[in-house]
DNA sequence: ATGGTCGGGAACCGA
């Protein structure tokens, strides 16, 4: 079982790319983040044959998960603040799997109101993970986390201190939540190389591996006893019209 | 060199 999360940057814009890479990638339940819309074409989907569940704003944010796989939904937010109407959240129970779909809010510029969203919005996270991890289902947590870990996780760590990406408080925020008990499937795969997950459109960051990652699977104990292999579609960004985001994956024994 | 380039949606904001 291969599960996937890519920021696709606009469905309207990636429809071609993300189905180009559905086919050749064929995982089995794909998170999507920035879907950029309120009108997400589940219908075309459904009929590829996935069944799709989505939350989506006009212009901004909005989350997918597409799963080869009925879908059970288990919600569209994340607790904590009922006032928050941004599309950042989905949880749903796939073929005895516990997925949770996010795109974290970015912070910049920092300091300011929209960091301490994101921090406020990292401290939910924080109970709900913990919520789930005392379920003792196999749960992963995949999405656009928007936190580059550590300055391994970054070309230009100098060029970034300052960034709401990488800035101690969002860092130590994500540390915490791992610390609970969750696998970084990604870092736990390669543990000594240099990889990236986005690169800027900006400043011919992908010609120069101007990268950081940021988009990240975390595995619950459950999750991870099943784990043989995980990687990042790296290619994908060198497309016409890519995403500035490539997909990361983590593939899954069966249970 | 404080820039650069996208997407969404129709002037700028967000990333």
């Amino acid at each position: 079982m291969r599960v996937a999360t890519f920021n696709i940057n606009g469905i309207a814009a990636r429809r071609q790319r993300l189905d180009e890479w559905l086919e050749a990638a064929r995982p089995d339940i794909v998170c999507l983040q920035e879907i950029k819309t309120a009108a997400f074409p589940a219908e075309a989907y459904e009929a590829a044959g996935w069944h799709v569940l989505w939350a989506g704003e006009k212009g901004f944010n909005g989350v997918a998960i597409l799963a080869r796989h009925p879908l059970e939904e288990v919600a569209r937010e994340l607790p904590g603040d009922a006032g928050d109407r941004q599309a950042r959240w989905l949880e749903a129970k796939v073929a005895g799997l516990h997925v949770a779909c996010l795109y974290l809010p970015n912070g910049n510029p920092a300091p300011g109101p929209r960091f301490d969203y994101k921090l406020a919005f990292m401290q939910r996270l924080a109970g709900r993970a913990r919520a789930l991890l005392a379920a003792e289902i196999p749960t992963v947590l995949a999405g656009d986390w928007n936190v580059c870990p550590t300055d391994a996780d970054v070309a230009r760590p100098e060029a970034m201190a300052a960034d709401a990406l990488c800035l101690p408080q969002a860092r130590e925020a994500f540390r915490a939540i791992v610390a609970e008990g969750w696998t970084e499937a990604v870092r736990a795969r390669f543990p000594h190389e240099t990889v990236y997950t986005y690169w800027d459109y900006q400043a011919g960051a992908w010609a120069k591996n101007w990268g950081l990652r940021i988009d990240h699977l975390l595995l619950s104990p459950a999750a991870a006893d099943r784990m043989t292999d995980a990687g990042i579609d790296r290619d994908v960004r060198a497309a016409e019209r890519a995403s500035d985001h490539v997909p990361v994956w983590v593939e899954l024994s069966s249970a």
